[in-house]
DNA sequence: CGCGGGTTTGATGATGCTCAAGCCCGGTGG
DNA sequence: CCACCGGGCTTGAGCATCATCAAACCCGCG
């Protein structure tokens, strides 16, 4: 289960064989299983999450009790209620495996650690943060630019698989809009000609 | 001008009057009038910038021909095109100044040799990102889960100086609304019963 | 079988958009 | 000093998109 992170690693920083091994024993493994809730809000979020397979959502409750989803993760990603985590803060997201999921967990003092004593950590995960913001950067800008069905078609291209994997519903959440409304445009999108 | 950066890397980082003089040869300064364009879209974005004083926003522009604000930077922020500064691809946002402006450049290279030569910035940058990384997610969890309305006053509760220093017009494509529908809200707000 | 969650479909309505006009105010030039 | 212009903001009327509510459907599972 630790080949994942191994291999996740070394997309920006090579380690060595003890190096890697030594930054592996800070992790727990986990195995869950679908439905599970990893996180509720309120809590503290006391683990950083890497997802060597299955997939994880994490979502916010608004005050109606409706749920929005901020992210999913799939394999190689990591998931976590960043504030929480790093600040002790109460978590403001739920998180929950939407399939079986194999896990590495690393807590914050163990974070800590491990990136003082393996700063190469510091910069695999600044690229990666940098990243991620690309990431977000783009879906705030899909979001202020596009309508639903076009955000729906672009979520789709970044994201082939999630179309097979997640729900109606829980794309329909992360896209702000309801199941229903995602339903009927997938209705027009089926009757219409479409590429590929 | 560059006692902004030394304060600004004060927050994460404790570094020698030498380690800071060495940092600083690698940025230049420019001072630019409101209204200049900083970066256009196509282009590679050169430069990451760090806000010394003054304010600049980041927008894309959709087929239609219509701007939308992705960030704005304030004092002691920084912006740039990630996607385009890191990996030399075309820029998909423009920069620009929204009012007179001190800014401390740096260009790929640069932040390249600086983070290696001294890791310590590594760190700095990750926790920055992180920051930045939460307050990008509660941003889409606003825009998924609130009416323009409350979106509007959430941007005020964090950003209070934004409706003195931002036009309207600016404010509405930030929060994906028209112009007419924040100036209606506005409306709205003024002559109902506020508090403070 | 029949139950139940997830999805589909339909009818109606609200929020925010479009287009068009008017207003306010600061700046410029006569 | 005033008249005029122009940009930014406001206001109004009609419209599109997406939400809401309610019912029906589909299908796997007990």
């Amino acid at each position: 289960m630790s080949k994942e992170l191994r291999l996740h690693f070394a997309k920006h920083v090579e380690l060595t064989e003890q190096e890697f091994a030594f930054c592996q024993s800070f992790f727990q493994t986990k195995r869950v299983r679908k439905h599970t809730l990893l996180l509720q809000e309120g809590e503290v979020c006391k683990y950083f999450l890497f997802v060597a397979s299955g997939c994880l959502r994490a979502y916010a409750m608004d005050r109606k009790g409706e749920e929005h989803i901020v992210h999913f993760a799939f394999e190689s990603w990591w998931i976590t209620d960043d504030s929480s985590f790093w600040t002790g803060a109460p978590a403001i997201y739920f998180i929950e495996a939407l399939e079986d999921s194999e896990l590495l967990m690393i807590d914050a003092p163990g974070m800590e650690t491990l990136l003082q004593k393996c700063p190469k950590l510091e910069r695999h995960f600044r690229i990666l943060l940098t990243n991620h913001a690309i990431a977000l950067d783009r879906r705030i800008a899909a979001s202020l630019s596009l309508s639903a069905e076009e955000n729906y078609l672009q979520l789709l291209k970044v994201y082939p698989q999630l179309a097979q994997r997640v729900s109606l519903k829980h794309i329909s959440s992360y896209l702000g809009i309801t199941p229903e409304s995602l339903s009927r445009i997938r209705k027009r999108l089926a009757k219409r000609p479409q590429k590929s």
